[in-house]
DNA sequence: CAGCGGGATTTAGACGATTCAATTCGGCGC
DNA sequence: GCGCCGAATTGAATCGTCTAAATCCCGCTG
């Protein structure tokens, strides 16, 4: 009942269990009639190759642990999608962590992994300075990070936060706004602060705009629509002219609030968002966004992943950079005089 | 380097291993001077347990692969996180699969969940008389179906579909309805067939009611959006006037299609979904979409894995069934006379 | 015909944790 | 002082696979 072994396998095909081991490793060496015979056998038996075996023999798993911080968020299940896309090529298998931007799910899933001796870990880290993360890599499970830029000691994928705020920034002051509201969090989250900062930064130059920082704890659609009703009860003049969102889901939050308060968008209030997911696009007003490639992200990261465990010791950590775009639609597509 | 084994955090406790591994596993019948040094030892030397060593030993694993046909669709997520949150209590972890509605990529992670000796295996699948499903169950590890009902053999949780679509088409009917499409696929999956039976049974009830099906490949933004374009440019007599979607994706990308067309909803085209994601409210025109409780079926499916593991010998297979809501909002709200 | 080369196969020893039967030890009752 | 009990601890076997070294076998060469 229980599956054979490689044992029974190499008993009943009248050879030794080197000879299995090896129709399963290296098909090559073994001599073409008695690798089908083996081949025959495990069919006949439906053996399954037991891994835990293997990963004990070997000392590593093929697992590759990818924790991201929202898998409802599209724009991670399109990094995960570029990520598994080249796992598959290296005979590895992804499996997706949800921390949900809390770092006692995100230590668990760290656990977890590292007792299973995960081939490697790709992570949008809660807090990238966590020695948690020096731990792994320490006791030896590679790690990069992923959207988020690491400083030398990890190899890492990121988008320039910065810029994406600038961009958004830069497009909002241009069609005349003068009261704009940031909306993110936790500001302690890297992207989250470079985005803003990039804003922030704009906002300084251009010298006669005001700017309000509303942080949330979560962002996610439901946090959207609450500050979202919050501000369409302010008087228009008090109210942000417009609203640069740190990601979609709070944007796509934000307009369902605006909708449901009579306020126009674009007219009353701009609205741009961050990641340029799908439903971006589909919103009831098309969602201006700040577009960041996520499946080549994912992709990138894995590759930088499979590089360092491959030749471990030639391996040079490096920090990829990939730019952000600004998609203007219909959401901030109006100029304001 | 490499992290120490049980063996060594044995001797610089001076304990032997048998202990050691009492403290991880049995805490209670060790004395508590002795736990506590082997807990500092085990401190002191980072010591991290083997899972790959513990699998082997016990002849299962503690993971549980959840097998969905697309990461990408909120209803799963919601699904994952119900099923998440009891894993989480029964100390075992939920791995992700994503098959994308594809028979090969399932097969591919049944396959390493099967070497994994996975926990066991709680699967949405493409086809759920696929005896590859019953081979699992038949070496061992159990398997759960979720949205889709199991014939006795299994253990499932689901939703009645039939009913699902009989919401949808008696409410269309009665909204004065007489051209009626529907849209999903692929027509061999269980789910998108009772959806769509059960709309036809309704259309066949009412008489006078005509009804197109429309199959699509894979049930995303994408192909709504074709199909909406496709019927967008049929004149207003021959084109239906009411689609019912086999999931909210298609429904979005039919909208978006309506809103490109310059057409109104619902006054022109009436649309409902499936699923109640939460995309769906936040639409252009918000969605009228019939709910399954998807978060509710991850934990169910969950509660009926554990369980069947738990004792396998009382153990009977069930089949919980939930029933669907349907939710009216703008998208169909509009009588036509 | 002895010896050799080399491909094919076998053998045996890890890998690290779990488990259970066996052992030790201190104390307690008689 | 003896024997016994139970709690605490030990030790060894085991899970299934991989791998490096050893062996086997054949045909060929000199």
């Amino acid at each position: 009942m229980a599956t054979p072994s490689i044992k029974e396998v190499a008993h009943r095909a009248g050879v030794s269990v080197g000879t299995v081991s090896n129709v399963l490793n290296r098909p090559a060496i073994v001599a073409p009639a008695t690798r089908q015979r083996v081949l025959d056998t495990i069919q006949a038996l439906g053996f399954v190759r037991n891994e835990a075996a293997r990963n004990l023999r070997v000392g590593r798993g093929r697992t590759v642990g990818l924790v991201v911080l929202d898998v409802a968020n599209p724009f991670f299940t399109d990094l995960a999608e570029g990520a598994e896309s080249l796992a598959y090529e290296h005979d590895t298998v992804v499996m997706l962590c949800n921390s949900k931007t809390d770092p006692v799910r995100e230590g668990h899933h760290l656990d977890q992994l590292e007792q299973q001796r995960a081939f490697g870990i790709l992570i949008t880290p809660f807090d990238s300075n966590d020695p948690r993360l020096r731990g792994l890599v320490a006791r030896g499970t590679p790690v990069v990070l992923v959207d988020r830029a690491a400083d030398g000691g990890l190899c890492s994928v990121s988008v320039d936060d910065k810029l994406g705020g600038r961009l958004a920034g830069t497009h909002l002051i241009e069609s005349g706004h003068r009261r704009i509201a940031f909306i993110g969090g936790p500001l302690t989250m890297q992207q989250v602060a470079d985005r803003q900062a990039g804003l922030t930064t704009t906002v300084e130059q251009a010298g006669d705009v005001a700017l309000e920082i509303i942080e949330v704890e979560v962002m996610g659609v439901a946090h959207g629509r609450a500050v979202g009703e919050d501000l369409a009860a302010l008087s228009p003049r008090s109210r942000p002219t417009a609203v640069f969102c740190a990601n979609d889901l709070l944007a796509l939050g934000f307009l369902q609030a605006m909708a449901a308060a009579n306020l126009r968008v674009p007219q009353d209030v701009a609205i741009v968002g961050y990641d340029d997911i799908g439903f971006a696009a589909a919103a009831a007003v098309p969602l201006s966004s700040v577009r960041q490639p996520a499946g080549l992200l994912g992709r990138t990261a894995m590759e930088l992943l499979q590089e360092e465990v491959e030749d471990a010791d030639r391996h040079r950590h490096r920090q990829v950079i990939f730019q952000p775009d600004l998609v203007i639609r219909q959401s901030s597509d109006f100029v304001r005089r």
